[in-house]
DNA sequence: GTAAATGCATAATTTCATTAGGTATTAATT
DNA sequence: AATTAATACCTAATGAAATTATGCATTTAC
């Protein structure tokens, strides 16, 4: 229905969420972020992310500014004052959705 | 990535593991079962359901039986060996895509 | 000098859920 | 008696999102 939906757009509240905690972030820097904080177990494909990150530029969630650093291009994604509003109900949605496939995962036994 | 698909494919996980708690269950009540677990709050259409379920008869995961009761058919869905081997690893990837997606939204500060 | 890492990106395909329908029987309401 | 809600199955068309498969360019490590 819809919370399948949240769950499977997961991908963009975790970008939201990043920027959320750190202020700024290019692409590069956010993928390296997934897998440290999730110890390696979650990679975000750059052909995930960029069409994502374009999408909540189009959306207006997001803002950049492009920085050359070392001979290389940086391109910085910061949250919107609407991107920061979407964020938080971004998050809610995605803990509810969590919490629902947890209560499938573990069921309260009517048979105690 | 992969992470990604696990989550998004939560459905067909979904459905394997309450078939794994209920030995058989026909489409309707999947869709019911589903609503009183998560307290309304996660509700599977019928347009997701029955084309996910047939894809787990074709692919070998669920076998079926039907009868008639009360003058409505009811179509009932099992796991196959194959089906409730593959549960096991589908439940525990969902729970590591959980536990990534957990560890994203609850980052342990560096800076305490 | 070759490979790995850093950094951006897109096109084609596939997968999946949603929207919007459809059929049929029984139970409940008006 | 007629209508609505609930039970029970299903599909087609569309849209959204991730994957697969590439591409370019620079710097660092081997």
């Amino acid at each position: 229905m819809e919370q399948n939906q949240v769950v499977k757009g997961s991908l963009t509240t975790i970008i939201m969420k990043l920027l959320e905690d750190n202020g700024r972030m290019y692409g590069y820097e956010i993928t390296k972020a997934v897998k440290e904080a999730t110890g390696n177990r979650m990679n975000i494909t750059e052909a995930a992310l960029y069409p994502a990150l374009h999408k909540l530029v189009a959306d207006g969630m997001l803002v950049t500014t492009t920085e050359t650093v070392d001979g290389r291009m940086r391109k910085y994604y910061m949250l919107t004052k609407k991107g920061k509003k979407e964020t938080v109900s971004k998050i809610q949605a995605l803990k509810e959705a969590m919490e629902s496939i947890h209560m499938i995962l573990n069921p309260k036994l009517s048979n105690g």
